[in-house]
DNA sequence: TTTATATCGGACTTAATTAGTCGTATATTG
DNA sequence: CAATATACGACTAATTAAGTCCGATATAAA
């Protein structure tokens, strides 16, 4: 319960990994994935989501890869949690502006507000880490 | 992600139920479960736990049912959570003790110290609401 | 200009976890 | 002894997460 998802991690230890090899200006999703351990394909489908949300830099063609786009201190794991399309949500209510299909309960229930307190201040965590931290 | 179990609302809300009704001094899962929604089979079984954990009375047999045996500012999110089975857990090795067969990466891994320590004050969090403030 | 190697992106399959169900035993009241 | 409750473990279904596959495009170098 309250697990990470593995593509949240993954991408944290691509971007540890992209960050620590700055020499060479570009490195490939197959250098990550083996020196990380990281099953290729998923890693590839990671890595573009990181692209799209402006973390790394990518070449294509031969010799192409990754980069890093941001300065490590910068980026919180918020924002990667958001990159890889993830989203903290202690109940499938806990948005705002739940319907009854959401959840049934949603008018009178009285989780909604304690549980949007907790998830709020869960939130504050991930947004005080950074990547700088992590690595 | 990071999704509390549904057996942890149905814990909390049963919970509710029994303290808000102490007039009948013990209710059945049959009421619950109607009044609060809640699966019978479901619920029967979370109910379970909570006497296991000294959570609520159980009374057998005909007229039987539950009442509460623990004063609702008395018990945190966290001790409902561990009632019913569940853990806070943000990794499969983020517990103490964790070895190579949990994980791989343990000896070397980045993420340990931090998202442990981000675990430490979710489990703050949890500890620190009581039932009372959900009543 | 062809070949090798890279990213891109969606569809698909498999695995794991969570949620829910079922069957049977035991307890208790009337 | 019949009706109705809890006790408890095994099982199935549904959902979600993890991982794979395939075809496309881009680019450097032979």
């Amino acid at each position: 319960m309250l697990k990470l998802a593995k593509s949240v991690e993954y991408a944290i230890f691509a971007l540890k990994y992209i960050a620590e090899n700055p020499q060479s200006d570009c490195i490939s999703t197959k250098e990550i994935s083996e020196k990380m351990n990281i099953p290729y394909d998923l890693l590839a489908k990671i890595l573009q989501r990181l692209v799209k949300d402006e973390l790394i830099y990518s070449i294509q063609g031969t010799k192409g890869g990754y980069s890093l786009k941001v300065q490590p201190g910068d980026v919180s794991i918020t924002r990667i949690i958001n990159a890889v399309d993830q989203k903290i949500q202690l109940t499938d209510c806990m948005f705002h502006g739940a319907t009854t299909d959401d959840c049934g309960r949603v008018e009178t229930c009285c989780l909604r507000s304690p549980l949007s307190r907790i998830q709020d201040k869960i939130n504050i965590l991930f947004d005080n880490t950074t990547l700088m931290e992590i690595i």
